[in-house]
DNA sequence: CGGCTTGTTTATCATGCGATAAAAAGCATG
DNA sequence: CATGCTTTTTATCGCATGATAAACAAGCCG
């Protein structure tokens, strides 16, 4: 796309009296340290350009050389599967399964306590774009993702509205209560993805979309739930 | 991936007496059907690798020879671009504008209508994919097919609610009017993010959610559009 | 200072890409 | 059959990529 060329093209200048322009070796860190860097900043370029952004354009980011990231990782497959890492399960609270299932708070404010925390984290832009390259790829970090999120926040909620609507049953939950969860969870999660993926000036605030989908849920859930397990 | 070039190793057979396993030279053909082929397997092939896919692995499943893509189109972008407008353009009906508006039908059916055709259409591995490759590279046709939704099919919907509900009034539809509609169509879409992007199988059927997304928007709607005008 | 370890750069290779030019092969017409 | 035009292939260029090996430089310890 642009020139990056012109940087490089004094190479063994030694004093280079010229001076000022010069790239400035980058400073010696800990191994540590550069590490942590280099997978913060390969998640900021690789959410950006895709997976398919170049080891050097990486490099030329973190004002190093290309070659000193293979000192860190021994391919750019193990680079990019850090940063997926990363990104999926250093994200994840476990707050979120627990919180959903405390009895003593009203249904709808757990809902929408947890879609609050939960639309903070992964309505972001890094996080949605490595999501949606990572789903494209058809990668089963993702696949493994999604069905997280269908078993320890969905289910959960299935069964927690059973109970909140007086439905205690030990039955497994049905695909009908699955599709009205899944209705609910995928209106939300679209905002982000309007917002995010899109690129839409996201004019409205994802709360008032929670509440919305949210209410929707919760008042079609008695007749969902009574019909499974009638 | 895999190695391709032993098939080219006799290049120079002539008789080739040996025969059964050449390539065999690809038939010759009219320009028009040519060029339609190469854009419909291209938006086969795009759909699956990304547009980062090499023209040589696209002439090859066309059983064609590389350079032979570019006596048809002067460059691969050139290509690509033609795969968007194929896509993006020649799949939208301007009936669906058209239909939503017809009041002698209750709007419940309307929409419902109007996503079971949506769906059958967008809800395709193909463009499903597309959409998505284009929409993370910011293309501006991808923002451009979104204002589209936007203004012929959502804004609309907005009104026909109104005048379903009894408020009929030329006041433009405002951010809470839009919020509701934006859910019930990201609710809808969602679904086949699902199953197509995600690869879940997808065992509920889509018709389901979109019952469930418009019967919970027109129960909202007059609440929303009652406080948006008055 | 000299020597050692280790983080960093320089130089380079092999490969694959998009793209171009020239040769070959098909097919109609005299 | 020869001619001419068009489709298709062969051969190749320039460039960018992922990766490797060797040279370099910064700190630490004697």
């Amino acid at each position: 796309m642009q020139a990056h060329g012109d940087d490089l093209t004094a190479p063994a200048g030694g004093s280079a009296g010229a001076g000022g322009a010069a790239p400035a070796r980058s400073q010696r860190m800990l191994p540590e340290e550069r590490r942590r860097i280099l997978i913060e900043k390969a998640t900021e370029y690789f959410s950006e350009a895709g997976f398919d952004g170049g080891t050097r354009e990486l490099a030329r980011r973190m004002g190093i050389t290309q070659p000193l990231i293979y000192r860190y990782f021994a391919s750019k497959d193990d680079l990019v599967n850090e940063v997926y890492r990363v990104v999926y399960l250093e994200k994840w609270k476990d707050d979120w399964a627990r919180d959903l299932c405390r009895r003593e708070v009203a249904l709808s404010a757990r809902l929408l306590d947890f879609y609050a925390d939960y639309t903070a984290t992964v309505f972001e832009r890094r996080w949605m774009r490595i999501f949606f390259f990572a789903g494209l790829r058809g990668l089963d970090i993702n696949t493994r993702y999604i069905e997280r999120v269908r078993a320890q926040i969905l289910v959960p909620i299935c069964l927690e509205a059973r109970a909140s609507f007086g439905f205690e049953s030990a039955r497994p939950v049905t695909e009908a209560e699955m599709a009205l969860v899944w209705v609910m969870h995928g209106a939300i999660f679209y905002q982000g993805i309007r917002s995010v993926i899109y690129g839409l000036p996201d004019t409205s605030d994802p709360g008032h979309a929670a509440r919305l989908a949210v209410a929707a849920y919760l008042a079609e859930a008695p007749r969902t739930i009574a019909a499974a397990l009638g």
